[in-house]
DNA sequence: AGTGATAGAGAAAACGTTTTACATGCCCGA
DNA sequence: TCGGGCATGTAAAACGTTTTCTCTATCACT
């Protein structure tokens, strides 16, 4: 049998509402005397509000929804860590779903989430998201970043990395180091990272003045076992490349499966960059060479943005929020010869 | 302005509880014209029942608890998408939370957990728990899953990895590669999972007549980088020995990395094995010979238990599930000279 | 003494469901 | 014709809070 707040009331000597103000730290209303007595009941009785009733009339629920597309991803786990940790900081919690990239399976997610009327939601990758499932968000005002998405209204919070620049830089730091053939081995095409990161691969291209070869583009999803076979099959297509840039570290694994395989030395026959910088990435060999994503501290802003919609603090707040990269060198480009 | 169930009902000309019966799809009480009639009204208007509305009578929420020490550990992330798909599958969402292995962190997430009125709780990892939560969550009568925690009360529903013959097999494997000098690499000195292992390690030792050598046990937090400094203490010591047994494969990359820094080639010189099997492993150099955990498995096995004791089929549980661990023989053991 | 302000407290409404108990109408068998 | 049972439906209570409104006592000021 659970004890409620009418049950710390009568044992106070209260109503109902003095226990409400003092659990609530409400300044006014209640005596000094009154509010050390009640919490001593409280205590004594180890009581605890229920949440449920309590979302019910404030509808909120101090859930924040997190909604990616696969934890598995190594990216994730720190990018949650960030957003959980700060969530706690401030006595929110944290509902964790997989989307999968698919649109109904995150449907079911979002439903989930109005209906038990989450405070707020951090939605990475919104790539594959309907109109409709959107139209809903918006009627329903729920207060949501989005991190890492194509923008999809001007209206709406969004946070991301500059994945143009980003490439630029790395393909700027491999024309240094005498590469002119690069080959771009994107994730999901027609996602946002991928997109952008492939914009700022053609124009790097146009600056460098390197002509664009459409046989060195090819597509891995973002996953090591395919970033393995498009690399196969990239070299199958005999097309010299100096040098390769993977949307994320995970293919970057993957390229390196592929060159071993055919006993291709990194970095002396072929130089490697990743995307994100993993945790693994320093550990791998050769030490991989790639573009670190602050994964935390994405995840941190995101929930921290986030948290700041609800509780109505706007002020500050801008519309897009843009994280640095730093292009980590180690060991996995080298100079051409 | 949300639409409640008062206004589909009044729309639909019926009362609520009919609209209530249509919605749970309670198959008596309503005529098939009428409950046609109800979905329609429901879906012209999008209505979406109130989740806390609805817990607040049924006192449950739908939700799961997930508690673990640290998502940024590879092993949980494969753990929580077992996790995360079969609650998805059965119309449940898990809600996350980190304790980082700090009693009064676990705390304040399973205090959160109780005043949401989670269905249950999947607890990993509970090494750190006080009694005292312990008997709380007992008269909450929380429904709780244990996994890979030390038995601490034996009406408590424990899922486990046969550590003690998973070590003894390894053992004997090393040995029968001619390895007579096996360290250990331990993580969090006390915990289940350390000590269960050490106490396979023990056994094994005296079951190959090997002399028990306490310098050759060291322990890394299962952290990668203690690891890598316990490992360099240990060459420190000068004490020769031909193999080391890593409690996690974090750490096994952080021993492969004291090896490096020393010269000292894998497998030639010395032979390595993990625990865990995380993605990694096999695409590390030299590839990784590690004790496979069913990670993803024993997710799954966790979120079905736990759903089972909500919805109360409780005939088939076990109160000690124990999955199967595998040795995944790769590259990281030579024979020794 | 009278007035108003203020601090402390409580009663009751409201939140949106589920569930229990009851009502109505109809059919069927005796 | 009556009564029993079933199908369909409704009214109202209950869940445990927060919040609004109201009341009372006290105090300060004229």
């Amino acid at each position: 049998m659970k004890i409620t707040i009418t049950d710390i009331a009568s044992l106070a000597g209260v109503s109902i509402t003095t226990v409400s103000r003092v659990i609530n730290n409400k300044s006014k209303g209640v005596s000094e005397t009154t509010r050390q007595k009640v919490w001593r009941v409280i205590e004594e009785n180890n009581y605890q509000p229920n949440a449920i009733a309590r979302g019910l009339v404030t509808k909120s629920s101090k859930i924040i929804g997190l909604l990616l597309p696969d934890i598995t991803n190594p990216y994730y786990p720190q990018f949650s860590k960030g957003i959980e940790d700060t969530a706690t900081r401030h006595n929110y919690n944290v509902i964790l779903c997989e989307g999968g990239n698919d649109p109904s399976k995150e449907k079911v997610h979002l439903d989930f989430m109005t209906e038990h009327y989450v405070s707020g939601v951090v939605y990475s990758n919104a790539d594959v998201i309907s109109d409709e499932t959107l139209e809903q968000m918006k009627k329903k005002e729920m207060k949501t970043v989005f991190v890492d998405s194509k923008i999809i209204d001007d209206q709406a919070i969004n946070i991301h990395v500059d994945n143009h620049k980003a490439i630029e830089e790395v393909m700027h730091y491999l024309y240094s180091r005498g590469h002119r053939k690069i080959a771009f081995l994107g994730g999901i095409k027609d996602s946002y990272s991928t997109a952008t990161r492939f914009e700022g691969y053609l124009k790097a291209l146009d600056d460098l003045f390197i002509p664009f070869d459409q046989r060195l583009v090819v597509y891995g999803d973002f996953v090591l076992e395919k970033a393995r076979v498009a690399v196969r099959q990239l070299l199958d297509k005999q097309v010299p490349f100096s040098a390769i840039i993977c949307c994320n570290d995970m293919m970057a694994v993957g390229a390196y499966e592929a060159f071993n395989e055919r006993q291709i030395k990194i970095p002396e026959q072929i130089s490697v960059v990743g995307f994100d910088d993993i945790y693994m990435s320093k550990h791998l060999t050769p030490r991989l060479t790639t573009i670190k994503q602050p994964a935390y501290e994405m995840g941190q802003k995101s929930a921290e943005t986030v948290i700041a919609m609800i509780e109505g603090r706007l002020e500050g707040i801008k519309k897009n929020i843009i994280l640095d990269t730093e292009l980590m060198i180690r060991d996995s480009v080298a100079d051409i010869q």
